[in-house]
DNA sequence: TTCGATACGCACCAAAAGGAGAGTGTCGCA
DNA sequence: TGCGACACTCTCCTTTTGGTGCGTATCGAA
């Protein structure tokens, strides 16, 4: 009866098994990956690569589509995890300048070939996905 | 009153008098790169590169922490857009393997370098995220 | 003979992501 | 005098993500 929740509990004994070191190194290299590989991070990430040093509105401008919510979400995180530096100029109207760090440089170069990829393959995504359509419908 | 909304509005235009072609194919790499850009197809993408072929709950063991439900919808949507390959053999009980595609290799390959750039920095930003919760307390 | 493994689908629920809109406080421009 | 820009925060709402548990058909092993 629970025979799929104890199968998926002994994968964890399996991968203690294969690689009997660094098990908690890989785990903090995956809550890393998963709070790096998103969609909003990724494109703040070009938007100031390209651009330097940006002001908060400008990179909302810059990445398109984002809410001030979602914005400041995402840079508060960037910030947190010392991929961007955020300076606040004590003025009224408020101004705050945002600059990638070595390591969000660093980072965005890794990204690099995932752009290239998409750029490269996207038309292929396009004709797999309307194959997959049409096999499901037909 | 709605200068912030008018202000993120204008940024289309902004986005479209900087590179004036290629609006659609922006549109569609984007698209692409946030279905891609997601913690279970990272580490599916890397369980299949490096076992080769997989069935359903070894893919689930090799990834570790993941729900069937997850790992199903992860798996369709990686079909669906080309990057694994699904044969169900026709058998009681199921057999059902995966593997990835020529895409979907080079998908892996392309993130090859944000790996190892966690691989590489995580330390630093498990310091960064210590320095920016001490300066938020103290 | 009964249990465990396989690869799911379905129903229910909680949490997080994400959007829309309002408000803030002051300056500079019309 | 009054509006717009700035960089947010707060609330309300919907959608997506993700987890848990249940059921299924049958085969091989205990």
């Amino acid at each position: 009866m629970h025979a799929i929740r104890e199968a998926m509990a002994t994968m964890h004994k399996r991968s203690e098994a294969i690689p009997p070191v660094s098990k908690a190194v890989e785990s903090l290299v995956r809550q890393v990956i998963a709070q790096v590989a998103d969609k909003w991070t990724m494109l703040v990430l070009e938007a100031l690569e390209e651009h330097g040093t940006l002001r908060f509105t400008e990179v909302g401008r810059t990445v398109g589509g984002i809410s001030q919510k979602m914005l400041t979400k995402t840079l508060r995180e960037m910030e947190r995890d010392g991929l961007v530096i955020r300076t606040v100029h004590p003025v009224i109207p408020p101004h705050v300048d945002y600059t990638l760090t070595e390591l969000g440089r660093e980072l965005s170069a890794a990204f690099c070939g995932v752009w290239t990829w998409a750029e490269t393959y996207h038309a292929e995504v396009s004709a797999a996905r309307r194959a997959f359509r049409e096999r499901e419908e037909g």
